[in-house]
DNA sequence: ACGGAAGTTCAATATTATTGAACTATTGAA
DNA sequence: TTCAATAGTTCAATAATATTGAACTTCCGT
């Protein structure tokens, strides 16, 4: 046995910070990720929502640190785990900042969005 | 002889991306940086635009970082270098960024900044 | 020329990210 | 009620980055 299965941490909005925020969404897996949560706008499972031709591994660790840095919510539902934006409370303290760089992120180069035929 | 010192580089308005300039930003010290750049609104030389209590090869990697990512334009002026934010040409790439995010950074919390009585 | 000031470069160390492999937890079917 | 499959986590090993002391360069004033 190598590990329990913790619960998940999510930081109070009085304790998100913005440069957490920043390092979150400066890589292009989260900015994508992110990007895909806010589009369909209902909550996504970590396999639809991460691009996927990455390791199980590295996809759990980039919702972490989303999940860490005060971006995202996480709740399991059965087997799966479905995880949408905090945006409200982060546009509240941070107004402006996630929108625009949304605004301002291309979709990331990945076999998931080449075109599907 | 340990090195020679080779001239800055500034990558071009076309090849600045977002993820770099997130990634520059998302660091206190380099955010605050940035923060006394766009106050004081004249070029600026390292030491003064750096927290000064950081040593002074930490203080060039973080212009390095800032200069690499395109956020800042940095220029030899005697034994010093002058640094200005690239404002306009990052707020053309990627609007209203730069602005809600200098916008919502608190000063960083360190000597410089703590009451001059 | 020399000393100081401002910053760079290098190299060593420390921190952080990536990912394969083993694992947990839940579900649906036999 | 076991069983296999699905979805994701955890750990550990390795790879990539960041931090910073010390030596160095460049320029300026005297």
């Amino acid at each position: 046995m190598v590990g329990v299965q913790r619960p998940f941490l999510h930081p109070p909005a009085e304790t998100i910070r913005l440069e957490s925020i920043l390092y979150a969404l400066a890589d292009p897996v989260r900015l994508e990720i992110v990007r895909r949560l806010i589009s369909g706008d209902c909550p996504l499972n970590c396999s639809t929502a991460a691009p996927s031709h990455l390791p199980k591994s590295t996809q759990s660790h980039h919702f972490q640190v989303l999940r860490e840095a005060g971006l995202i919510q996480s709740e399991r539902r059965g087997t799966e785990v479905v995880n949408s934006l905090r945006i409200h409370e982060i546009d509240e303290k941070f107004p402006g900042v996630v929108a625009a760089i949304l605004k301002a992120a291309k979709p990331l180069k990945c076999p998931d969005t080449e075109r599907a035929n």
